[in-house]
DNA sequence: GGAATAGTGTCTGTCAGACAGTATTGG
DNA sequence: CCAATACTGTCTGACAGACACTATTCC
């Protein structure tokens, strides 16, 4: 075993997610994330996941890195966004400056907080090329919100702190891409009581019924996996 | 941004699970993790998990160095053995030494194979104090790793290449620490086609009815996403 | 009242789990 | 034939999804 430190590179890199304007047609509008035009060498020019290096004197730990990396890269406000680790991309090859690791992480925020920030919004169903592995990175950590978004209330923290039960379904089927029966979802919403309905809360505007504001349940335990629409069964 | 190497402790630490031998009743003999005493200061004399130094020569990536540490620190034959990361943990104070991160991974084998490595297996379940927070790891990993038996093929890597279903069973049975049904369990891996059966191959011996032997299918997607146990449903 | 959207009730095919029944071996 | 375990068929309650129905607002 050595005893120095290895010559890695360690770095973190976020991928901040949002919807995408496209108020017009039904399902589009999908999930977008914010990319940054990078300044330097290597891959000046090309459009790039936020990132940075751990300063062990201020951050805590990597979330804490991720935390900054945001703030200050991308000016958000730490305020309401969901943020959790993907993993560790590693190897010799991608980049260029040498054997690099870089610890992923990605957040989830409402479009109209993603709005104010640097940084541009792109469909992650239209990447353009990004700098080194990024474009892999993107597709992996939509894989991952997903696969999430089927089974938890992740996708309430793409929306302000109060909704509306027919913004949040249409919110799951822009992410998951799918229809979602408007019965199943509010039994299934009802059942696994991952947001609360606001007393007195209505939404109005509309010429029509006003809709009950709701929030997510428990800022703690944000993250519960309930199934909101059923893998498909059969092969 | 700096562009000098933080001064951050990089490793990769591996929990290495098998099953415990425990034959007599049934739903003994759970998951079992191998740990190493430690050689040297911090924690000198403790239980703690096998885990190096990433050799930026050697290792291709972060994989490499979790294959290299199993096979120099266990002794373990790089042969068929589930390996995939966990995420990484890191943090101003979990080690004395300074800000350290880790990249844990965890790997599956065959209880045959993890007897001739060196290291104690010693049931997740009741685990002594670990160095470092290697016990919150394990913890984790244990979390983790059921959480994927209960929707994959996960579990056949804890038998050897070739297995009975109703071993199989008794793997996932043990795994998740509750009962199966026997022929919902048979209808699953079926229509799941996770695995598949050895032409003529049986297993003789008892003195009833031979069972078939089975292979997971597939080296390359070893892993698949099908339910083996329902999560409940109602509250 | 009509349009529009919010929200609920009901029906039906299908599946998970329970359990009983059949198959095949050694003694 | 018996014991023991491998394997299969069938029944039933419950749920997912489809869809029709009611509720409430603005005009």
């Amino acid at each position: 075993m050595v005893t120095e430190f290895p010559p890695v590179i360690l770095t973190v890199d976020c991928a901040l997610l949002s919807l995408l304007p496209g108020d017009e047609d039904p399902l589009s509008g999908g999930l977008g994330v914010v990319t940054l035009t990078r300044d330097k060498a290597p891959f000046e020019g090309m459009q790039a996941l936020p990132g940075g290096y751990v300063f062990a004197d201020h951050d805590k730990d990597l979330s804490d890195t991720a935390r900054r990396v945001l703030a200050d890269k991308l000016g958000l406000d730490p305020g309401r966004f969901f943020l959790e680790q993907m993993g560790v991309v590693s190897g010799a090859e991608r980049d260029p400056r040498g054997w690099a690791a870089t610890v992923v992480y990605y957040a989830l925020a409402p479009a109209a907080l993603v709005a104010s920030a640097k940084g541009k919004l792109v469909s992650v169903d239209a990447l353009p090329p990004l700098a080194f592995d990024h474009g892999q990175i993107v597709a992996q950590v939509v894989e991952r919100v997903r696969a999430k978004a089927a089974y938890s209330n992740i996708a309430g923290f793409l929306l302000p702190p109060e909704f509306t039960l027919p913004e949040l379904q249409d919110v799951y089927e822009r992410v998951l891409g799918q229809k979602i029966d408007q019965s199943v979802f509010r039994k299934r919403m009802d059942e696994a009581a991952l947001i609360e309905a606001i007393p007195d809360g209505f939404r109005t505007g509309g010429r029509h019924r006003p809709a009950q504001l709701y929030r997510l349940a428990d800022e703690g335990a944000a993250l519960q996996d309930r199934a909101v629409v059923q893998r498909s069964r059969r092969k």
